[in-house]
DNA sequence: CCAACTATACAATAATTCTTGAAATATAAA
DNA sequence: TTTATATTTCAAGAATTATTGTATAGTTGG
């Protein structure tokens, strides 16, 4: 997890949507939606919907398979805990003593 | 940690940075900076370092205080801490057997 | 009080992101 | 093959966010 990925990350999730979609698609995990069960289910137009799911695809944020004329998305959980230790690193970065109990981190103190 | 709060502080990050700030000011912890030191560390002009502060201070990922003339900024650990606790749980919610070892969390599951 | 300094507020512009309908693409079904 | 369905791409405008210089407010030390 360097910082730009982090970067795409956060912006991915700096958004009442797609933090919606995001957590819809935990919801539904591990089978995932199509693209149309979520724009229902967040009564999105199929293009807002569609707009948002490929800037979280591009960040890596979900993943996306192909059915037929469905396009099935899914939660990436395994970034989700990238994502997850590097804040928990970035918090005890050079100062272990000053950050609650995370020096349990691996990759702590590790700059970008 | 609500969800409205969850997005006011990944919005926060979702800057290189405002990024580069909250790291700068891990890595000062606890003692902190203040706004000159920081717009100097990132060769920012000051009132755009200014801007950055601002919004990171209303979402709370920092504090602020002021000493004199000078106004000293500090990381909220605690804050982050609350979010990565957040994102724990977002990525359990409901399907713990479905992600790593976060079942864990203490606020698992919650909605909203 | 006055001069120097720190930092923010304001204002104007630039840049980016969001939202939506219409059109296009692709798959499935009849 | 023709029609229907699912989804995306495109285009346009709306809205938001970022950047920077200048001006202002507040603080310190002489």
């Amino acid at each position: 997890m360097d910082k730009q990925l982090a970067t795409i990350l956060f912006e991915s999730l700096a958004s009442g949507i797609r933090l919606d979609i995001f957590r819809l698609l935990v919801k539904h995990a591990p089978t995932g939606l199509v693209a149309g069960e979520i724009s229902t289910a967040l009564a999105l137009p199929p293009t807002n919907a569609s707009f948002h799911l490929k800037a979280m695809t591009y960040a890596s944020l979900i993943n996306v398979t192909q059915e037929g004329r469905y396009q099935r998305y899914r939660a990436n959980l395994t970034v989700m805990q990238s994502l997850i230790d590097y804040l928990t690193a970035e918090c005890c970065t050079g100062n272990p003593d000053y950050c609650f109990d995370a020096t349990k981190a691996s990759s702590c103190c590790d700059t970008d």
